[in-house]
DNA sequence: TATGAATGAGTTTTCATTCAT
DNA sequence: GATGAATGAAAACTCATTCAT
């Protein structure tokens, strides 16, 4: 790799990093060009240079998250085998994006997008590996059950998505403790629910 | 009532009619006070007599459409009995309001409300009764059967709506589809559900 | 007439005036938002809120500096019976144009507008009396004459216009004597073309 | 010749065709650094490496064309002898220069050149033999006639240039047959003028 | 009560040009 | 000779809000 390239590839990340960093602090309506420019110590025109477009740049960061959070998921759902596990896991998951401001800017993006059919075609794409990834951990937690065949896995996983944007939502207008009630009580649940599956 | 105050009655009520209506037609993004004020045929500057700031209209708006669906859905749930007729009576509530338009601007809202706290907060206010419908719907579904008194109603609750939040920003997204396709695999579930209940 | 309305109309001049002085000083090129509305003292945004558009308010600039002269020529054509008096009615309206700058204002306009299809649209249109001021010119000078008829007059005016244009362009350039060197040229040759055509 | 000063040359030449073909293609307004390295397939700091500036390579563009063009105009006006053939030629100029896009690419640059003096200024100069050409066409045409040595040449010249420069200006707002309509007025005149030349 | 006019601050994006490599 | 990266300055236009009337 060249030096050139080398350098390219460091710009656009902070230009990503910058914007990403505009969406977690200042939210959607705040990350405009100027702002990620101040934040990431660079001209207003550099992200113009190197994404063409200030929506690009959102998916970059998008993307930028999006990324190293999927990769965490499925090592996580790797070594879950039960229900009770599975609950645990989707609210470890949970807290770890609220606390690291992840799933604050999904939300941010997913918001921001509906007046922009152009950035709101990018998210959509994205969506995909997150869906499937509920797929397999569904699937996972239903193998050898009674179960397993009958519930709509797909359909459900498409359910599942949409509470966690729902909730994130609504966290961000305030509603954080009542999404950590409904996983406490859920947990209890587990249990009861996993002996119902065994029957 | 005096003429004058019947008078700013209507006004505000005109004013609040043309917001919702931006919502409908032009979004969050598109509600802008020039937009209201063509919609409505006023000038712009009626806004902030009436309603201080644009927020304050559009949480006029929000309570307009909000008053007016809440009593319909109270008065579909009272005819609900069995978990099958819920689950058909929230699809057809989903329908509706996607039709109508109704969850188009109250996701819209929500979506723009992240970036300004004034708004959020009034917004989770109004959040309330929903919650509360759907308490009493679930309530009712659970009633006499072996679940009741198990389930944790109130959070579920709180997670419904908390769905139905994500299912609106996602169809408007582009996944309208894929909701319907979970209402159906619900609707197919149900007789087995309502079965295991009663067991 | 109101007050408010009476405002207005003076507003909507002064910006119209405003734009007229940046096109003369400054070019088509120079003649931006922000440069009008320093010359004439008050905020960029009042331009489009009166006009709605920069493109708008050249016209309206245009409009300005059109109709005062269209009717000033229109008199002095009036008063012109031969060939001689016309070439030196002529001669007169390209001094006071080029010194009043309103042929600098117009091929700038001309030709700011080739990379704007409405903005020539507009131009197009505001042609037409020119060249009908022109037809009207020829006719006069033609009358009882042997030519009355036989010249093309209507493709005469269109091309006179065109050299006026033309002229005006290469004048900018830095060409202003040799044109005048032609007028002074015609004006020589007039009374002998005046001869012949009484032949 | 070295190699290096050979690459040279080739890439200045280049530029100048990426510049006229940007010229042609987008118009004064959108022959930017950006469009014509695209268009070139280079490197948008190139031009000024070897230009120096935008302008110089807006020159460039138009010395290329320029030259073509008055060659080819020569040419054609050695085999015309008498006015009628004249103003045939200049017709088939006319069209040849429309189509060929060369007429747009002159009035582009004049147009645009208004605002900038040092560009108005290398345009002026390049104007200098295509008045020679008019001198040369204007006394072949009247030589041997009575009229030879009365009319002014050098100024009609200078007229005829201005002419189409005003000309071109106006076809490209949108009114091509208007022009087109004059020179077949002029052809239908043309055997007339002729037989009073030789009166 | 209602309005037209006005504005300061902001938006995204583009430009010609420079510079280190 | 050639290039990718970077930038300051500027563009047209929009916004929520204020204010005098």
């Amino acid at each position: 790799m060249t030096k050139s390239s080398d350098q390219q590839v460091t710009t656009r990340r902070r230009i990503a990093e910058a914007t990403l960093e505009a969406l977690r602090t200042e939210g959607f309506a705040g990350a405009t060009s100027r702002v990620i420019a101040r934040i990431g110590g660079f001209n207003q025109a550099l992200i113009f240079y190197h994404y063409g477009s200030l929506e690009n740049a959102l998916l970059a960061a998008l993307d930028l998250t999006s990324e190293d959070r999927l990769a965490r998921y499925r090592a996580a759902l790797d070594r879950v085998g039960t229900p009770e596990e599975l609950i645990q896991v989707a609210k470890r998951i949970y807290r770890e994006d609220t606390e690291s401001g992840h799933v604050a800017v999904v939300s941010q993006l997913v918001a921001g997008s509906l007046a922009r059919p152009e950035l709101a075609r990018g998210i959509l794409e994205r969506t995909e590996p997150w869906i499937e990834l509920c797929e397999d951990a569904i699937r996972k937690a239903l193998a050898d059950s009674p179960l397993e065949g009958v519930l709509p896995v797909r359909e459900l996983a498409y359910g599942l998505v949409s509470y966690y944007l729902g909730a994130n939502l609504l966290t961000h207008l305030g509603g954080a403790e009542r999404t950590e009630a409904l996983f406490e009580e859920l947990e209890k649940l587990a249990p009861a629910f996993a002996q119902l599956m065994r029957a």
